[in-house]
DNA sequence: TGATGGCCAATTGTATACAATACGACGGTG
DNA sequence: CACCGTCGTATTGTATACAATTGGCCATCA
């Protein structure tokens, strides 16, 4: 929305390439990143794809050591249980705020990053998972804090690889739907303080479900 | 700590440089990078330089257009009042939480950042900053909570060139002084709820002068 | 047999060289 | 005289080529 004409460059593509690889869990956890190999097949050689790979330690979702690599961050629950904590302490609050900030552009942003939200295949997970983070982040910037906004951003990002890999075969897409539409309501209306309740809980409970995956996983292994 | 060992890379060291010149004003607002000067002047090439660039991208103390390079993310008060907004929500709960969870070694390591802090010559702002950062991280980090960790230091580096620029002439020392000594003991002692309200109230109040600051300078321009 | 030390392949990290893009000056044209 | 297109230089972005470090393998030796 910045700028119409996009001039993106090579780096910025790998980026988002790389990361959509790790949130997906096409790079599984520890995985060491062999330059040589994923730059060729990106088809790129490895300057832009190590810049690439320095933006994604820098968002914590790789780690790096001299002289041996890159590897995937690994999930755990301790990790995600700060995901969320942090996102509950920020989240609800700065969307609460932009509910009644926003201007007539960000109501309809709201507006159209919910029906996308809602028209999204519930059987494509990870396209699901991407238009889930865009609603939270469109409910979010129109209070016009650009800092806060790109960190509910990263936080996304950082808790998508969760949801994808311990919400997907709980198949609670029902109670997802009527949360957010309790989202969208309460923020379209500008009732603040009843949007930072539902937004609080929502979060909440997502946290829940997760810990509860957790566990259940911890005993099957 | 986690090392005893330190291998680190050209891109590592470069970063750290680039990130001091920002924060102490060394590279100021909207100034415009040129890569080949500053690579040479660091006496390295344009590949590792690049690659700190990123991250100082990602860290929000750079911006960058695509073809264009990078510039100097210019301050201004609406990014110094999220920066507080966001570090009020966040610092006081994880420093009283790692004040009630810190093991031996976490409290002396707590208890020397203090002390290097009051130790540092007042003449030294910048010496005075960065410890001053150290010892915030130094509250934080015994809960072992990493990503939150990382996450106040993060805040903490861009706060400190709003520090830096506005509280250079103030000669806040006195009052800096009696607040960190307060923190420090309410930390050592467990206090966990008298500690995050005056942590709590330090931040405000920096923030307090910040805004105080910033509107003078305002006038005066 | 178990440990130790040195070669070798694989991989990362960096420098040099090259292509692509953007800004500014100059001259032409209405 | 204002405007527009074109060229030239400066700067960024990328590919190729090279150096440095790591980890494993095997021979050697107590």
């Amino acid at each position: 929305m910045p700028v119409s004409i996009i001039a993106r460059t090579l780096s910025d593509r790998v980026f988002e390439i790389v990361r959509e690889r790790i949130v997906t869990g096409e790079l599984r956890d520890n995985m060491p990143i062999r330059q040589d190999a994923l730059a060729s097949e990106l088809g790129v050689s490895k300057i832009p794809l190590r810049e690439a790979l320095a933006r994604l330690e820098q968002e914590g979702l790789l780690t790096s050591q001299a002289n041996r690599g890159y590897t995937v961050q690994p999930m755990s629950a301790a990790q995600a249980d700060e995901i969320f904590a942090l996102r509950l302490s920020i989240e609800p609050a700065a969307s609460a705020s932009a509910a009644l900030a926003a201007d007539e552009g960000g109501r309809q942003a709201a507006l159209a990053a919910f029906h996308a939200l809602d028209e999204a295949a519930s059987s494509n997970l990870a396209e699901v998972a991407v238009r889930n983070r865009v609603f939270h982040i469109a409910l979010v910037r129109p209070a016009g804090r650009r800092l806060t906004t790109s960190l509910v951003e990263r936080l996304g990002i950082l808790a998508e690889r969760y949801t994808v890999a311990h919400l997907a075969p709980a198949g609670r897409d029902a109670r997802a739907h009527v949360e957010h539409q309790g989202l969208i309501d309460s923020w379209m209306a500008r009732d603040a303080e009843a949007h930072q309740r539902l937004l609080h809980d929502h979060i909440a409970g997502t946290l829940a479900d997760l810990r509860a995956q957790f566990a259940a996983d911890a005993v099957a292994a």
